[in-house]
RNA sequence: GCCGCUAUCGUCUAACGGUUAGGACACAUGAUUCUCAAUCAUGUAAUCGGAGUUCGAUUCUCCGUAGCGGUACCA
């Protein structure tokens, strides 16, 4: 054991440019004023250039509690792993939470604009903040240079495998704990890098009792790892930036990844001994994904569907996701929803004590489904408005389609939107293509026609007939009617039961000669309603259309 | 290997220790004087296994099993 003052002078030769006092940095990190129920809540994900859908979920849950209180919510940037780090992280990171409408009150903005009094939001922009700390913790011998390799790290654990050893440096293993000034001394002298550690007090064998928020009571050892603190290189390893900052950006509690559950013994013996109070957690299960009948994580390689590009790309309606993503959170979303289907998402109360403590397999056909069911109640000018703006990113052809056309467009994406029967097909906006292509000739002439199997001969009678009856001011109704006299008249029933008992009396039954028609207009066997389309469509074009496609068979 | 978390229809889940174990999505069938979609009706489908506590266990306890996570100078 080194005495108090050995302690000092190793704490000034490792960190001999550092002046600053712990508590002159506290002085600058004052406590809020604000209520106790006024929360502020912190997304901190590293910057890896990719945003995992997962993350945004953790995001919104925590933005979401933030707004319920009136508080604060914070993005911190963890950007301390240098092997990870892309270029332009932090601004992929930001893009992906606007995109999901989710509102930083503090953090950063990108690598070099931020918002609030707590920062700076970027860690690697506060590692003077850090190394006072670990001076500190070294200077009371609580922390302690560590000169050991790669290799000799790989030694113990190696040794530790054989012997049926728990790995780690801890104890024992923790050859540098407990060095003299002189071995210190001479590693520095000769240049040596080193990470600074834990001098960690804790027995493995004391069980500690948590309170989780989101899991309820557990059962976890003390922690008795010498952790590294800060790196060789001087950042910060998560273990030591996660009590610095979130006790000085003055966190209410912090809401994370399940993954960090086993850490967090060691994370509360690094808040003690920073002299800090203790800090609530959450600790949210993981979304999975189903695949050959096992659950697993959903994985960044894999899955297209963990990265929320591909909802922005796809054009999937955010504010549905999101929807869907409360209900994995608080299953009873989905009933407040049913009882409430006008009511704005905001009025929904999230509470920590609904979530499930299993990990939720991400449903996409179920995703799917919310997606309609909230694209169905958009109004024709809502739906055509947030068309164009995913088309001006995603597909300029449709884009300036529905700038030139705009009434027209409207029109298309009203069919079927209004009265007792309203389509639910469009989960995205990507899927209004197949629609709008039907309307506009030049898109139309590319797309694949179907046919039918009726003999063209008659086909070419029913559609002639069509052509000699039909009036754009018809009402249903005398539309309709006149469809029935052409399947009079060309020996199909009109009555669906009288045809099922005597197929055979018939040419087909009424269905059929819409049938003709929608294949003619369309060119396709499922379409919307006829009517409407035709509407929609105009006379002109509706002519041209049959005419076209008589000459064609 | 060791440590921890979790466990109800295919999926998300509901059920003061007492229910014919409920709902939603998906699926299937039927209805709907144009197809598809929608809508409506109906149906199939679950308490991981084993002990224990109890008059009574999906619920509490223990043991197993499985899934997930951790066991890094990654977060």
């Amino acid at each position: 054991m080194r005495t108090v003052e050995e302690n000092k002078l190793i704490a000034d030769l490792l960190f001999s440019n550092v002046k600053e006092s712990v508590e002159e940095i506290l002085k600058r990190y004052p406590k809020r004023k604000l209520n106790e129920d006024q929360l502020i809540l912190r997304f901190a994900p590293s910057p890896t250039g990719f945003v995992h859908i997962g993350s945004i979920y953790a995001a919104l849950i925590n933005e979401k509690l933030v707004r319920q209180s009136n508080g604060t919510f914070i993005f911190r940037a963890e950007d301390t792993d240098k092997e990870r780090e892309i270029a332009n992280g932090i601004e992929v990171l930001v893009e992906g939470i606007k995109g999901f409408d989710i509102n930083i009150d503090e953090g950063a903005l990108s690598f070099d604009k931020e918002i609030g009094e707590y920062g700076p939001y970027i860690q690697s922009k506060r590692v003077e903040i850090y190394k006072v700390f670990a001076k500190d913790l070294v200077s009371k011998g609580l922390a302690y240079p560590c000169f050991s390799t790669t290799e000799d790290l790989t030694a113990i654990r190696e040794l530790q495998t054989e012997k049926g050893l728990r790995t780690g440096y801890y104890g024992e293993w923790a050859k540098w704990r407990d060095a003299s000034v002189d071995e210190i001394k001479e590693q520095l002298e000769d240049g040596k890098p080193f990470a600074i550690r834990l001098y960690s007090k804790g027995n493995i064998e004391n069980k500690i009792n948590i309170k989780d928020l989101i899991k309820g009571g557990i059962t976890l050892s003390e922690n008795d790892m010498d952790s590294v603190l800060l790196k060789s290189d001087g950042l910060p390893t998560y273990h030591f930036a996660h009590p610095i900052d979130d006790t000085l950006m003055d966190i209410s509690f912090v809401l994370r990844g399940d993954e960090w559950l086993p850490s967090q013994p060691l994370h509360m013996e690094i808040f003690s001994a920073l002299g800090f109070d203790q800090l609530q957690y959450g600790h949210i299960s993981p979304l999975m994904k189903l695949e050959n009948g096992g659950k697993r994580k959903l994985s960044k390689r894999k899955d297209p569907e963990a990265d929320v590009a591909y909802y922005i790309k796809e054009g999937y309606p955010i504010g549905a996701v999101k929807e869907y993503l409360f209900n994995i959170a608080n299953s009873n979303f989905y009933d407040w929803r049913i009882q409430n289907p006008n009511e704005e998402v905001k009025e929904f109360e999230l509470k920590l004590e609904k979530f499930n403590k299993a990990g939720a397999l991400f449903d996409m056909t179920k995703l799917n489904d919310v997606c309609k069911e909230y694209i169905s109640k958009l109004s024709s000018e809502e739906l055509y408005k947030r068309t164009l703006s995913w088309a001006e990113e995603y597909n300029r052809e449709i884009a300036q389609k529905l700038t030139n056309h705009r009434d027209y467009a409207i029109n298309i994406l009203n069919i079927e939107r209004e009265g007792s029967k309203i389509r639910k097909d469009i989960a995205k906006y990507s899927d209004t293509l197949s629609l709008l292509e039907i309307f506009f000739d030049d898109m139309y002439e590319k797309v694949p026609k179907e046919s039918l199997e009726m003999d063209k001969g008659l086909q070419k009678e029913i559609l002639e007939d069509f052509l000699d009856v039909f009036y754009p001011g018809d009402a249903v109704d005398e539309w309709f009617g006149k469809i029935k006299n052409i399947a009079t008249k060309r020996g199909f029933s009109t009555d669906y039961k009288e045809y099922e008992k005597e197929p055979k009396k018939f040419n087909g039954k009424v269905g059929d000669i819409a049938m003709v028609l929608r294949v003619a207009i369309t060119g396709r066997k499922q379409a919307p309603d006829l009517y409407q389309i035709i509407q929609v469509m105009g006379e002109s074009r509706v002519r041209e259309r049959v005419k076209g496609y008589i000459n064609s068979l």
